[in-house]
RNA sequence: GUCCCCAUCGUCUAGAGGCCUAGGACGUUGCCCUUUCACGGCAGCAACGCGGGUUCGAAUCCCGCUGGGGACGCCA
């Protein structure tokens, strides 16, 4: 049998990260099998479902570079199909009109809270005759559930669940204004689809049972479920938008790179041994459901941000300069002309390393675009004595030759002078770290000189010596 | 309230009865490397929620408690 996932968000908002979690589980179950992930717009609440939110799930998932199979299947689009069904089981006997108003559901729910019982549909609609329907009330269908016995189900990350049918109500199948509801729709999109496994959240659990009622029902083949614990925030409780629930465009804008945000989302939740740092091809090798924890994991930003590092440091110079720059034009403000993208270029290694994330990345190249103001240790750096040091270094690296002006030539010479002067590296260089960058901490200063060259260590030299 | 699920360092986790004086990673502390800062290296601190069983032996199995989470819509 080859494997058929599905991914199917509702567009109500962004790329919810816990939702972007469930579609990378997805996403590598299917590439690990040589199935096929589709994707599926559970678009059916007219009110809250958005084009935007539509595209931002789509742009979400791009960005993640997470690809899936197949066109889209909007939901609402299946709309007719879903009705059929309905009505087949209506015709089966194992549907029903119910004629309860919103506001009778509404005061039997109050009553049954009031004696501390747990609130359901009592069913008073099950066995009564269609002739005894009141008047101008639209009725809904309602799906007859299963009254006694336990359902098992057995799940491939909680293991075997059991839940006594009485604990289940007859839920409703078609609304009054003759819409499918969510759990009608989604059986048969699953089984029209040819869905062999469902992967998600397991805030769906209890919707397994009442879901699998229906596959069974019909007769349909039930397929397999593996319902993924939910990612909570810092403080143990459902993530919220305090701390991270946020889309995945955020993460992006945040400077997280998106191979980043994946590893960290498969580790959360899912092991493999002692590995940390996962590559995508050994993602696909090494992803399974049965490493799958069942205990809901925290969401932890600074580990996320040294994952980030890490592919920030192994990441290709160019990419990284074409990641940057938009950053700086937009941010900033400052237009990124050719030379300073040439200095990007050439002062991405260095750069690189000293990283966390794309925001940090950017602030800390600022000065190879434009002279930065000083901060305040480099203005401390840049004291009377700092001041007499950088003018010895403006006047000896002015007759330094420009065709020797190299990384390894630059320090040799530097470090000469040092010690015929007799002082520290540190004291030698930090003057000039502080001109050419403003601040107190930067890549390697024989780097820095080196990549902008000659005449322009010089003139930012000058600048301050002035 | 009812039902379901979960429980190892602060966090993510390894662990499927003896390999555990409980391993790794992030964070944290100290040291080393070093032109600054990072990176890297080394070392340290730090956990099996509690109580009962079962067993020669339990982090691992069973029960209870406690704590956390989720679900109980004409939302998905």
């Amino acid at each position: 049998m080859s494997v058929i996932v599905r991914f199917a968000p509702s567009p109500t908002g962004y790329l919810h990260i816990g939702s972007a979690r469930t579609a990378l589980f997805n996403w590598l179950f299917a590439r690990h099998y040589g199935g096929k992930m589709l994707l599926r717009i559970e678009d059916t609440d007219r009110a809250r479902s958005t084009q935007e939110a539509v595209e931002a799930i789509y742009k979400g998932l791009e960005w993640l570079e997470i690809g899936w199979d197949e066109t889209p299947v909007h939901q609402f689009d299946r709309k007719d199909r879903h009705i059929e069904v309905a009505k087949d089981l209506l015709a089966k006997g194992m549907a029903y009109y119910c004629y309860c108003t919103p506001e009778e559901l509404e005061t039997m729910r109050e009553e049954a809270r009031a004696k501390k019982l747990p609130p359901r549909y009592d069913g008073r609609w099950r066995d009564r005759s269609p002739q005894e329907a009141p008047e101008g009330v639209n009725p809904v269908i309602r799906f007859k559930a299963p009254q006694t016995g336990d359902t098992v189900i057995h799940d491939l990350v909680q293991g075997e669940v059991r839940v006594s049918n009485q604990q289940l109500d007859d839920m409703i199948l078609l609304r009054a204004d003759g819409t499918p509801t969510f759990n009608l729709s989604v059986v048969v999109d699953d089984h029209d689809m040819g869905i062999t496994h469902i992967i998600r959240g397991d805030d769906h659990l209890t919707n397994m049972f009442r879901q699998f009622s229906i596959f069974k029902a019909m007769e349909w083949d039930v397929p397999y479920y593996a319902h993924i614990p939910l990612i909570h925030g810092p403080d143990g409780a459902k993530l919220s938008k305090r701390h991270g629930a946020l889309g995945v465009e955020a993460y992006r804008d945040m400077g997280f790179l998106p191979e980043a945000l994946r590893n960290y989302l498969l580790r959360l939740g899912w092991s493999h041994g002692d590995d940390e740092v996962i590559s995508t091809k050994e993602a696909i090798q090494w992803f399974d459901l049965d490493h799958v924890g069942k205990s809901p994991a925290r969401f932890d930003f600074v580990k996320l941000t040294n994952l980030n590092g890490h592919y920030l440091r192994e990441a290709d110079d160019n990419r990284l300069v074409n990641l940057v720059v938009p950053f700086i034009e937009k941010k900033y403000e400052i237009p990124v002309n050719a030379d300073a993208r040439n200095f990007l270029h050439r002062g991405m290694a260095g750069l690189k390393q000293r990283a966390k994330t794309l925001l940090e990345l950017v602030e800390n190249s600022l000065f190879y675009i434009a002279p930065q103001p000083l901060n305040e240790a480099a203005q401390k750096i840049l004291n009377e004595e700092g001041l007499q040091i950088l003018k010895v270094m403006e006047s000896r690296l002015s007759c330094f030759p420009e065709d020797s002006w190299t990384e390894a030539k630059l320090e040799e010479y530097i470090r000469g002078i040092a010690e015929e002067r007799e002082l520290t590296l540190t004291k030698a260089t930090q003057p000039l770290r502080a001109a050419l960058t403003g601040k107190n901490v930067s890549p390697s200063v024989f780097d820095i000189m080196y990549v902008l060259g000659k005449d322009k260590t010089l003139e930012r030299v000058r600048a301050i010596l002035q």
